[in-house]
DNA sequence: GCATTCATGTAAGCTGTTACATGATTCA
DNA sequence: TGAATCATGTAACAGCTTACATGAATGC
């Protein structure tokens, strides 16, 4: 339940549409959370029928009219509570199924199996790189609020996610060799 | 989609209940995959109306009447085709509520959040102990029982799993540190 | 005596995905 | 000229969670 939360801390940096929304869900920060369109309209309805958010309607001639969200006092009390809260049931549930195709490597075939992992490992390196790319796009989004508290936050998301992929890069990289040697 | 498939891994290991699937999938390999009882049991009824699996029903005397589950040749063959397939879609999308919290850090007190982070290593920390109590007991069973095919599969399992904790431990670590410092 | 284990499920609700619809504007 | 961007959604479906129901047997 935090596609909400996400909105909601969105939305405190600034004001913006569902659309501003969704782009930053599909890129500076979908590698920590990831929503699609239908699914962010559904979870605004929401969020203003509880009052944690208002709209603005901006109506343009060029564009498409839309609608501008702010966050409310009782949105910014539920972001700031659920913020400072923890507990242990929100550590990440691994559901891995490249986990669960090793775990049950043994029914596979073996040449393939190494293939898959050398695809695996690859499109990680690619997603290794492509995070480097987020950390300067959320450099701009910084530019633009220009609040500097935030960036050291936002850098260790990304080190945490950086972290994250070495690992399972070594990971592939030792298993692909005792496959091999097996 | 893959309880259907772990599922079946499982039941192609021997057949067992409902039941029995149940605490595999809420204790053995919880750390890559869980599920409810109520799902499986969802999931065991269209397993068996597409011909995957076949039920045979046990009368006891002492305990509860059960349904002990096989796996049938074209379930075999499904999950034979899953396990040597591979799809980019199929890597791990990290929806992570703690890294979220992190991102959004600059709203949270920092006393608090410094006391969350050391609670969510102390979890990771513990997670890993067990987890490695699990990979010692493997190699003791392989050393003193028997070298399984499986075997290898089944640690390296377990030693992704203690790659990704390590990293989570290192992260936690130094962020406590940095936001100390801040 | 009270909690846990065994064993199977139903019902309702929440979260997330995929496909589709609209239609003007801007860029290559 | 055709693709991408802006901007909002609806509908249907798939997957997962939570709460509940039953009831005997066994363990502490």
């Amino acid at each position: 339940m935090s596609l909400k939360h996400g909105i909601l801390g969105l939305l405190s940096y600034s004001p913006m549409s569902g659309y501003d929304l969704m782009k930053y869900f599909n890129e500076s920060i979908n590698f920590f959370w990831s929503a699609q369109g239908s699914q962010i309209y559904r979870e605004l309805d929401k969020l203003q029928r509880d009052e944690f958010i208002e709209v603005n309607r901006v109506i343009q001639e060029k564009r498409p009219n839309k609608k501008i969200f702010s966050i409310t006092e009782r949105g910014k009390g539920e972001f700031v509570r659920w913020v400072n809260e923890f507990s242990l049931k929100e550590i990440n549930k691994t559901r891995d199924i490249i986990t669960m195709k090793i775990f049950f490597g043994a029914s596979a075939d073996k040449e393939i199996l190494i293939n898959n992992l050398i695809k695996f490992k690859k499109s990680i390196e690619e997603e290794y790189k492509s995070l480097s790319q987020v950390k300067e796009n959320l450099h701009k989004f910084q530019r633009n609020v220009d609040n500097k508290k935030e960036s050291l936050f936002w850098d260790l998301t990304i080190s945490k996610g950086l972290k994250s992929m070495r690992a399972n890069m070594e990971w592939a990289e030792e298993a692909i060799g005792m496959i091999r040697e097996y």
